[in-house]
DNA sequence: CTAGTATACCTAAGCGCTAAGGCATTTGCT
DNA sequence: AGCAAATGCCTTAGCGCTTAGGTATACTAG
């Protein structure tokens, strides 16, 4: 337990020993702990000449199923980005041919977006490679405890997300 | 239990029944989870003028106690971000006189960063309101569920940290 | 039908990060 | 002592995000 986080909690009882510092103990382990996550995640992407956000637009593609067809705005939800950052990334995607742009048939203002057939052969073949490194780092975990921290950071994504501007 | 992160799951079982994916179930809330509280963080700092790289800067110098100097190589270890980065949010602070570059003594390469009496005040005024926020979102969690999911999280992030290139 | 508003998507600018590279000083080897 | 390598810190360029703002189409109320 002698982490970075304990170090910083140990400066602070030394030069603040009136306050109480114990939910960073929590706070400063789940930061860390998403970035060392996502770094490892980074890695798997690159093998496949991908990026985080670039394989997360793809996946979503491909999990809303045959006709892999989405709007920006949609995937604007998903990714809980902005629209501009959703043309931002097509632009690139659609520069690869991984994706194209279309006229949305229903709408006049709108696009949709569909996975073409090099980037569902691509998304498909890095999907089970992504699982394999999320396995490689939840399986220190037994699935009791896996589903217990999912819980616990449901419950405090829920308190986080009530009160927010 | 309906989050976005189920939803997710859910399309996954329709689209692709074979794939085991059930780490995406932690590995999903955490980055969202991380997030959700950085938002919230984010908050507290801009109703006092930082943000939360600059919030981090100042409280690692109040947290090392006095005479409040660190080097900038030191900045970067604690932040676990590049040194450039360092340069660049001191560039910032020290505009604002929140800190203060000087010759390191010792070192002829060296700098020292220092913070100034207004930064001082500053970040004194700012932490009881951050680790207010940070008390009201974490409070959901009972003592021993922080310890747990602290204990939880670590555990991950040295799964996640071992085996990364 | 028409005016005003809302919606969908885009580009441009600004921000903080990393990566790359530069300069000065120190360390370590001989 | 002298020189190569390492170190400390900086600036610049590139990247993806947000914010701001622009254009086109769809809705809605009179």
């Amino acid at each position: 337990m002698s982490d970075h986080v304990n170090e910083i909690l140990a400066q602070w009882k030394v030069e603040r020993p009136e306050l109480d510092v114990s939910p960073m103990a929590v706070i400063g382990r789940l930061t860390r702990a998403a970035a060392a996550v996502q770094s490892r995640l980074d890695n798997t992407f690159a093998q496949y000449g991908l990026d985080a956000s670039s394989f997360d637009v793809l996946a979503t593609l491909l999990r809303s199923g045959t006709p892999y067809v989405i709007s920006p705005a949609q995937l604007s939800r998903d990714a809980m980005i902005t629209t501009s950052a959703v043309a931002q990334r097509l632009n690139k995607l659609e520069t690869r041919e991984l994706v194209s742009r279309e006229q949305n048939p229903a709408d006049g203002r709108g696009t949709v977006v569909a996975l073409t057939d090099a980037g569902k052969e691509l998304i498909e073949r890095v999907l089970p490679a992504h699982l394999e490194t999320e396995h490689a780092m939840t399986a220190t975990l037994s699935p009791e405890e896996q589903t217990l921290l999912a819980d616990l950071l449901q419950r405090l994504t829920q308190a986080a997300a009530s009160g927010n501007s």
